[in-house]
RNA sequence: GCCUUGAUGGUGGAAUUGGUAGACACGAGGGACUUAAAAUCCCUUGGCCAUAACGGCCGUACGGGUUCGAGUCCCGUUCGAGGCACCA
């Protein structure tokens, strides 16, 4: 009997399919092109565990479905090269990081090829290398050259307008500045770090460092001075989205706020855009939601706010009233005039505003403070310093000062208190902020603290608890009937501060003065930025959270930047002269005077003249300059490897035009969706820059996105009582829920005790193995283990993420030895839906591998000899056949692999009673299930006599008449409850099937007494006689 | 707090988009083969009641609603997962 010997086989095809270069491919014009792409992982020193390979599976099923159907199929691989624990190894052990990263690529590719994947080799990419940097340093100093505009400037050549603006030669913004300096440039909505002002012959006036650090206020690559996210133990700034809570995503280390020069991008330039492109794209609901609160795009009202006070004259006395027509003008001169802008997105509350409110952080504090309040606000700023990130986004206790100063509402003309307080940001908006405490709970908080006046503007709205910040009503109050202000009038403890003065009148504007009354909050904002916008009193104003990526790390084990330091001016190395290759160093950790660690090689100098690297010693400042010392961080080299995967050996360019023409974008993406904020977004920025250069030939670099679900391990714990080698059986343990850390505490006798990881091998059931766990790792050696009454050592066990240091990895190889990589890629698919996170289990493995036996069976049968004939199928087989090929057809189209297994053991079963041995349907039965088990599908294939791979086979198509059936089964409700199934005609009518159902016997005793009040029948579907 | 998701047997999960709830697999129980075990095969398996046999009631987190008919649609509630978060 020829036995299932899937060792024998896997083995033969992995072979047999390098020897033949199966799964090489190459650009075809004459056939249509799929591109299935997996993010790349980061070989890591542990291995794959069962987790990495669900979604290659996934992916490897549709592309292997997709050549079947004629498809020229790009599926490629490579490595995520660069990245923080080869380096944290290297620092350990002085081994370069390139030697364990090959050495743990080439486990991983060991892995990798156990499971027979489809991938093209030849394509495989990794971001470390040089040829492949090259082309990361390439684009680096594209985006240097480059700016970001809505229009294009009178000197672009190009006159067209593009939607969401575009990047475009720095050399046009030169030549505007040439002419015009900044003057007129706000119409051209030029992206910027501020805006700035000066004349062509103030520009023209500029040396060359002037004119390189205005220059950076554009570039899309930039060097800025910013708050950067420091993390000391890292030793190396880190991007917002590798920040979590406050502490470092990798390692969990603390992060502070720091003031740095920094390489950025400018991805903010393209926040509009990469919220617009999210329309065009079939991702899931949830990650598009994560980009766009990512990207927080907030649609406002900017208002210019005049200060009725200023600082010089700390006077008491209050004048009433219409102050803003008594304001000096502006450009009177002097601090007179001072002004600032308050950023709002609920332009509908002018009438209830107040108080303002300042970020601490802002430039306007010191200006508008007035010298008695000098002391009380410099004490309040130093406490706002004093508190780290962390604490201010736990903490939100109401703290502020008050300025001294006062605020004038343009549209009542009332004076309102400058309040200094930590809850306004100064990143966001403008940093100041109207307060309208009746309707946003954070100034209702605040107004309460420091009893402040609460105005509410919503009929019906009552904030005498809380505010009322919804979005719906009917505005009332605007302008306020005269009455006094409530709230605040007795000047207690809290009160330095007069609280607003004012009727809360509309002021006129030429003749026109804003009402609100009696329209809906919508309407209302809509009407208020007509009118604001009408008097020129501010401008409707996009805001984005999105900040700028910081572009630079103090890390040896990344790109180099292709730059140095002429004079101080960063400049590029010629793009001729690219790669900038990482410098060989002795030590991976910083040098001694702070440097980052690349201040370690000493072959790191660039030879202007020569156009070359050389020793640092001949730096002169002449012709020899410093090169930058920074490398790139972790997403530079993953934001456009699936474009060299189209062309990864072109030393010319990135990708032919050709290549990029041809394969234009990522068809179908798998991967984690824990990468929504971070490469998902930067790779799209990315792509859209290379897009308006002409280079990617689509907007969008991932046409489909899926999200594989993680899979869990099952993690063990033993309990460490604080401070001593005892451990405890978990059912001795106390526990309390910490509110604070949102996480439960244990407690023996008192004392508390210590969640540790133990492996699965020193388990058993809930049981820990004392004598394993002592043999495991030499720190249990000489534990004491506290046992329960009964002698047990009970554990405790949670789901976790697999990964090495939980102990609770499983290894896809034991399982590819033990049962074959066929049933391991079908396992990991009947598991569950892609998307869906699970629990490793192995317990239901066996299942898919008894299918399998008993798929191999169809065609061996009890024999050595191939049972397939050439005899014609029965119509039973041939629609068990047609079956299958419709469900595993729409399943694959949906990515709903979990129900095609089960579909192929049903139709398995159903031909092995059959006794099925035709060609006619076991060929393409093996077809069908050579994209989940190519091995076993190839093996079959061959033994059919073909010669050539089962995966240039024809995907069989599927036909409706051998489904068709002369009756049908239907299930027949009384009132709505289904009693019993019948057989009708299938092309019975409606009339027909009741007829049928009310002659039928076992009808008679749901019928017996009762009046049939409604007689439905769906054909093919149901029959429900209502009776009463 | 806001947004996105989800909740179905002992377990993983099906259910043609409003039409026979629990496919398929695991586990469990029983049986066959075997001296025995493994392997393989067969039967039972949502709960409760009932039987010689037929059958009946309940059941998709909970409470309502729409409908001839609801796991599926609508309203409300609870719980879980993920994202955003003093973002004005």
């Amino acid at each position: 009997m020829k036995e299932y010997n899937f060792r024998e086989i896997e083995q033969k095809w992995h072979q047999n399919w390098v020897a033949n270069k199966t799964y090489k491919v190459v650009e075809d014009e004459s056939r249509k092109k799929f591109y299935v792409l997996n993010m790349f992982p980061y070989p890591s020193g542990a291995g794959l565990h069962v987790g990495h390979p669900l979604g290659y599976i996934a992916s490897d099923i549709y592309a292997r479905y997709k050549r079947l159907q004629g498809y020229n199929v790009l599926n490629p691989m490579g490595y995520d090269a660069y990245g923080l624990p080869a380096e944290q190894h290297a620092i350990k052990t002085g081994q370069h990081p390139e030697i364990s990263t090959f050495a743990n690529i080439d486990h991983y590719r060991e892995q990798l090829d156990k499971i027979g994947f489809s991938f093209d080799w030849d394509r495989e990419v990794r971001t470390c290398t040089p040829d492949y940097y090259h082309w990361t340093q390439w684009a680096f100093q594209k985006m240097f050259n480059s700016h970001f505009s809505t229009t294009p400037l009178p000197t672009s050549p190009e006159g067209e307008e593009t939607p969401g603006g575009k990047a475009r030669p720095i050399s046009e913004l030169v030549a505007y500045f040439e002419q015009n300096g900044t003057e007129g440039l706000e119409q051209y909505g030029v992206a910027c770090s501020e805006e700035l002002n000066f004349t062509a012959d103030e520009w023209k006036a500029m040396d060359e460092k002037q004119k390189s650090d205005t220059l950076m206020n554009y570039r899309l690559a930039f060097m800025g001075e910013t708050m950067v996210n420091w993390c000391p133990q890292l030793g190396t700034v880190l991007a917002n989205d590798e920040v979590v809570n406050g502490v470092s995503e990798r390692g969990g280390y603390p992060v502070e706020q720091k003031k740095m020069r920094q390489w950025c991008l400018r991805v903010s330039a393209y926040s509009q855009r990469l919220l617009d492109g999210l329309e065009t794209i079939q991702w899931s609901e949830s990650i598009k939601e994560t980009q766009k609160n990512w990207i927080g795009r907030s649609e406002g009202t900017e208002v210019e706010i005049k200060v009725a006070q200023t600082p010089q004259p700390p006077k008491g006395g209050e004048q009433d009233g219409s102050a803003a027509e008594t304001l000096p003008l502006q450009g009177a001169g002097g601090a007179e005039g001072l002004s600032f802008t308050i950023f709002t997105t609920r332009a509908d509350t002018m009438f209830g505003v107040t108080f303002f409110v300042l970020a601490p952080e802002s430039e306007l504090v010191d200006q508008v403070t007035t010298a008695e309040q000098r002391q009380a606000v410099d004490e309040y700023i130093k406490y706002v310093k004093s508190r780290t990130e962390r604490e201010r986004m736990i903490d939100h206790t109401v703290t502020g000062v008050f300025s001294g100063a006062y605020g004038i509402n343009p549209i009542t003309g009332d004076k309102c208190p400058i309040y200094i307080a930590e809850y306004v940001l100064a990143g966001y908006g403008t940093g100041a902020i109207m307060a309208v405490p009746a309707h946003d709970s954070r100034d209702y908080a605040f107004a309460k603290h420091f009893n402040l006046p609460i105005i509410p503007l919503i009929e019906g709205a009552d904030v005498s608890k809380e505010s009322y910040d919804a979005k719906e009503g009917i505005v009332t109050n605007s302008p306020r009937t005269p009455q006094p202000p409530k709230g605040g009038e007795q000047d207690g403890a809290t009160a330095e501060a007069l609280p607003l003065q004012g009727a809360g009148g509309s002021v006129e504007y030429d003749g026109e003065a804003l009402v609100l009354n009696g329209l809906t909050i919508k309407e209302a904002i809509a009407e208020t930025k007509r009118f604001v916008k009408a008097h020129n009193l501010g401008r409707v104003k996009v805001n984005y959270r999105l900040r700028d990526a910081i572009f630079s790390r103090q890390r040896y084990w990344g790109e180099p930047f292709p730059v140095y330091y002429k004079n101080g001016i960063p400049t590029m190395i010629p793009e001729e002269c690219l790669p900038v290759e990482l410098p060989a160093v002795e030590k991976f950790l910083p040098t001694e005077t702070g440097e980052p660690p690349l201040g370690n090689a000493q072959i790191w100098a660039w030879d202007e003249a020569n156009k070359k690297i050389v020793d640092k010693a001949l730096i002169d400042e002449k012709t020899v300059f410093p090169i930058e010392l920074y490398t790139m961080p972790g997403f530079a080299g993953s934001s456009a490897y699936y474009l060299r995967y189209m062309d990864p050996k072109n030393d010319e360019a990135l990708i032919s035009d050709e290549a990029a023409s041809y394969w234009q974008n990522v068809d179908l993406y798998v991967g984690g969706s824990e990468h929504a904020t971070g490469h998902l977004i930067y790779s799209r920025f990315w792509n859209k820059f290379l897009f308006d250069l002409g280079v990617s030939k689509k907007e969008e670099p991932f046409q489909k996105l899926i999200n594989q679900g993680m899979i869990q391990g099952w993690s063990s714990f033993v309990y460490r009582v604080k401070g001593t080698q005892k451990y405890v059986s978990f059912d001795l343990l106390e526990t309390q829920y910490d509110d604070a850390a949102k996480k439960n505490r244990y407690f023996y006798q008192g004392v508390e005790a210590d969640p540790i990881y133990t492996d699965v091998s020193t388990v058993s059931g809930n049981q820990l193995d004392i004598d394993k766990i002592r043999a495991w790792m030499p720190e249990f050696k000489d534990a004491e283990f506290v046992t329960n009454e009964s002698g047990q050592y009970i554990i405790s066990q949670s789901i976790e993420k697999m990964s090495k240091s939980k102990y609770n990895v499983v290894n896809p190889d034991d399982i590819c030895e033990n049962y074959g990589a066929d049933t391991l890629r079908l396992y990991e698919m009947f598991l569950g839906p892609i998307e869906q996170s699970k629990p490793w289990d192995v317990a239901g493995i066996d299942g898919c591998f008894r299918f399998l036996k008993k798929f191999w069976a169809l065609y061996w049968g009890k024999t050595d000899e191939l049972q397939v004939t050439d005899s014609e199928a029965s119509a039973e087989s041939m629609k068990s056949l047609h079956k299958l090929i419709k469900k595993v057809t729409g399943d694959i189209e949906t990515f709903s692999y979990n129900t095609s297994v089960p579909a192929f053991m049903v139709a398995t079963s159903e031909l092995a009673q059959q006794k099925c041995t035709s060609r006619q349907v076991l060929e393409p039965l093996a077809v069908l299930i050579a994209p989940f088990c190519p091995h076993i599908a190839e093996e079959l294939w061959e033994a059919m006599g073909h010669t050539t791979s089962v995966c240039d086979a024809e995907w069989p198509s599927f036909d409706e008449k051998y489904l068709v059936e002369s009756t049908v089964k239907v299930g027949v409700q009384f009132s709505g409850k289904v009693r019993f199934t019948m057989e009708f005609a299938a092309d019975a009518t409606k009339e027909q099937m009741i007829e049928q159902v009310m002659q039928a016997e076992e009808s008679q005793r749901y019928l017996q007494g009762k009046t049939v009040v409604k007689q439905i029948a769906v054909p093919g579907r149901i029959v429900n006689i209502v009776v009463k």
